[in-house]
DNA sequence: CCGTTTGTTCGGTTCTACCCGAACAAGCGA
DNA sequence: TCGCTTGTTCGGGTAGAACCGAACAAACGG
């Protein structure tokens, strides 16, 4: 009876995780392969994914190399040595959006702001609406690149403590 | 000939718009429309960004529309009382990129951390592993969305600040 | 009142991402 | 060695998004 309504409780959770997934970016699969992970008392094979969630094993691959590469899942490789791949959830999900800030946001904006730097370069500063614009913009990018860079660095309890004690 | 370069650079600087807009989940239709939309000195009207985009006008009026939704630009609905509608960019991203926190990413917070705090009242304390790991993520949520909420109501140089001045 | 201009809506084409099944590769035990 | 299990890769089917052209609605000038 509890049986039922922890496992209930955990469908619930899922379905909402294969919702965010999708808001994210990600495939609602992946939101459902994670969540399943994200409740198993041990690690799991694909085989096992397989059985719990309904797709199919190469659908299973494909998306726990993805969810691997951006670290919401851990590859443990071997247990006695076996071919056989057991995968986990990461459960501190800031860590997760840490790296996704520093490699994706991060990088983005980089680039962002290295195209429009050079454009500012390439321009004489003619008082033009063009360079006026690009200055705009780089000093909006500067900001944010700033603030990813320093977010990125704290905890979440970190960061919302710095929010809630600033006074403007 | 310094015309020329304005042009190149603009052109440069939309060329990153159209890529930024694909990264954060919209068209690069999108991208083009709002970045000659930012450089343009006066307001423009639908058959003036058929021709300085290229794309068709019904792509420009779908596009319009979700863009103004969002709020990434403006609808100047009459100018002398005709039908004629002009579209300018909003030219503080900042201010967007709040709407978009408050808006979506705020609103897909409580989604989450709604359903999340149900499975939590529903599941007696007992212990079990679904308790644990639905106790940590409504923690988790309850940060992140009281960091979203604080860091969408400051300016961007404020935010900045209080990041830059915080001593943990 | 009629032709013209503007903006929206509708059906279609094309392209991409998701997911599947099947084939293949790689390791294990008998 | 052969059979069995595990994991990856490949080709295809399908659904959805982006974009287009055409038809339509609405307002204006003559």
């Amino acid at each position: 009876m509890t049986e039922d309504a922890r496992a209930a409780a955990r469908e619930r959770v899922i379905e909402s995780m294969e919702q965010s997934a999708e808001v994210y970016g990600l495939s609602r699969s992946a939101g459902r392969i994670y969540g399943v992970l994200y409740f198993a008392a041990r690690p799991r094979s694909i085989p096992e994914l397989v059985e719990e969630t309904g797709y199919a094993k190469s659908t299973v691959s494909n998306v726990t190399r993805t969810l691997t590469r951006i670290g919401l899942i851990h590859r443990r490789s071997s247990e006695g040595g076996g071919r056989r791949v057991r995968f986990e959830a990461e459960p501190e999900i800031w860590f997760v959006l840490q790296d996704v800030f520093r490699q994706y946001v991060q990088r983005e904006l980089q680039a962002t702001l290295r195209d429009v730097q050079r454009a500012e370069d390439r321009l004489p500063n003619d008082g033009s609406r063009e360079r006026e614009r690009i200055r705009r913009l780089t000093e909006t990018y500067e900001n944010l690149q700033e603030i990813v860079q320093l977010a990125s660095s704290y905890s979440a309890s970190e960061l919302r403590e710095a929010l809630e004690s600033y006074e403007p």
